[in-house]
DNA sequence: ATGAAAGCGCTAACAG
DNA sequence: CTGTTAGCGCTTTCAT
């Protein structure tokens, strides 16, 4: 008797509708007769409901192709999200690229995971045009900003937001957690090594490039800064450092600086290279060259051992699992703290002068 | 003469709460005597306002300490987060320990930055207890669901929401695009290589383990069928294929299987691993004995070049960007699409003859 | 160029 | 154990 088109006036029945309208707790709600708080607790709190009646609204929501409470808006009415946002102070296609990078995400991810917490991982500052980027608007109850150059413009957005924030490998910041390794002591322990050996001329590969003094990375600040201690308290003799700064973190760049180190200073006879992917690179150039030239990493990736290269370790994937740790509690409200995690010097054949590895 | 206690009945006032309570669009208005709409214009679309009018309101919300709209309550409005899901079929932090995994993931993330979308990383499955996880939770506008096993309970709970969601390596799911590799011919070729080098019984080295039958991943099902196929077309005299699983990706197992498989069978000359990372552990293996074993990986990773070890190339990082860009048109509301991308053998010492590398 | 009004979909008190 | 009520903070027509 009635006809197939919906009778005017009457307010849209939510069943009927089929396609169109996205299905809410609230239709879920209505065809079962019920309240929409049951409908939620269904998903937020089994046990205010009878299993019986929790069944029920469950089958008839999958019944309706309802998926469970938007998170959105949920999240909206709970004042939390339940993701942490990552910044990396470059594309995130590089930190991709970077095993160290990887490594410290998987360590996050391993501290996070326990506490149901997604990651969000932010793009690039660079990417998006400028202004107030993706760093604003995302959705997140936490911050963990990795490796970003002091007074980053990102990192005052950040700040900004006012959330909890944990900062790695970089310099302090009022209300933010801080996890670091001590860069100054690995590095000097690099570079003493190449001296106790009795290279007297060392070049060094930073990273950092394009801007002047590292960048404003804090790392690279303090790596350079051990590197100068231990020529220091070497003495006189020690001739020097030769610094090149690598543009990009990359074997090509590692092969690239090397060589014309080499070339420019004939009396280099070690290398310190500030990670091990430029590192990687620079045996490739050593290896072209008749003379042995020593070569130091930094990070102890798992190439490093494959390779015979030293390398100043760090517990990359530790200071991830650290920081997401920091982040947690700082949510929890407890009070911004403090981390420094040891470095280690691995001596391995590009410097101790067995013959390293092919490439 | 008022305790200090909130007098008991009076709702709680908002505006003399000082602190506590965060500052809200409404409130920047309110500073300014605009209205609301006014504020979120300014953030949203400044071309529907004066300079002037947007100049002073950007200030007073720097004042106040607005950090600009809630990404939780404009992505409610709006009906989008500005976030995609990543969904990986194993826990995150393994996630970022596969190097395959995060070379896809790079290639993802390239894809996505350019339209200002967020990464978010799903956790694992196995991380949660169970029941609609972080799935059903996550704040996306589409997913990309990395190598999951076929019939997986994620993989219904990630389809029953209804998102744009683009499936990789695995088995195509009506509503959903697919972006792939040709598993099969890759590792056909990688089979054929080896029995046209004269080697007549080889041994597999499987991914997926745990699970019968290759855990039901595709991409583990087609490369056993291609390893076959080439058994096949070979003919009669080569005898055969001993495999063995790996319970997980990790260059441990594949040093261990691959011990235990040339002790079982001395008569296997050459090894068919499923990724290099167990080839790497196999590499290791094959170095101690005394006869020559042949190895072939699979996926050719940097470290593959430097190690000499000859492998089945697939352009990891653009199937990434590949799935980035079909969520993408998914998203703008095309239709589902399948890509399948191309594999190719690369030879190198661990296969042709020449001694490999360390390890 | 700006303001008023109406929710987006959900959850947390509290009252029954 | 279940229902009622009141927003979370924002955007967006639609008027003005």
């Amino acid at each position: 008797m009635a006809p197939a088109s919906k009778p005017p006036g009457v307010p849209a029945l939510p069943v009927a509708e089929g396609r169109g309208r996205r299905v809410t707790l609230k239709d879920v709600a209505r065809a079962l007769g019920v309240s929409p708080a049951t409908v939620s607790n269904a998903y937020n709190r089994p046990d205010q409901l009878s299993p019986a009646r929790r069944g029920e609204v469950l089958r008839v929501a999958a019944e309706l192709g309802y998926s469970g409470p938007d998170p959105l808006a949920s999240g909206l009415r709970r004042g939390r999200s339940g993701a942490v946002g990552v910044l990396y102070d470059a594309s995130l296609a590089y930190a991709f690229a970077d095993p160290a990078a990887s490594l410290f995400l998987g360590g996050v991810a391993r501290a996070l995971e326990g506490a149901g917490l997604n990651l969000l991982l932010l793009p690039a500052p660079g990417s998006l045009p400028q202004g107030r980027g993706a760093l604003s608007a995302a959705g997140v109850d936490g911050f963990i900003a990795y490796s970003c150059r002091d007074g980053s413009p990102l990192l005052e957005e950040l700040l900004g937001r006012g959330l909890p924030t944990v900062l790695v490998d970089q310099s302090p910041l009022p209300g933010a957690s801080l996890v670091g390794v001590d860069d100054f002591g690995g590095a000097r322990a690099a570079a003493r090594h190449l001296l106790e050996l009795g290279h007297r001329r060392l070049g060094v590969l930073a990273l950092g490039g394009g801007t002047p003094a590292g960048g404003g990375y804090r790392a690279v600040r303090e790596r350079l800064r051990g590197y100068r201690a231990a020529l220091t308290e070497a003495g006189p003799d020690a001739a020097g450092l030769e610094l090149l700064e690598a543009g990009a973190n990359t074997r090509q760049q590692g092969e690239r600086l090397a060589r014309e180190l080499l070339l420019r200073h004939p009396d280099i006879s070690g290398l310190l290279c500030m990670s091990d992917v430029l590192a990687q690179g620079a045996l490739r150039a050593v290896g072209e060259g008749g003379r042995f030239v020593a070569v130091v990493g930094y990070d102890d990736l798992p190439a490093a051992e494959l390779l015979g290269l030293s390398s100043v370790s760090q517990p990359t994937e530790h200071k991830g699992e650290q920081a997401g740790r920091a982040l947690l509690e700082l949510m929890a409200g407890g009070a911004p703290l403090e981390v420094t995690l040891p470095t280690r010097l691995i001596v391995r054949a590009s410097s101790s002068g067995a013959t390293p590895g092919p490439g």
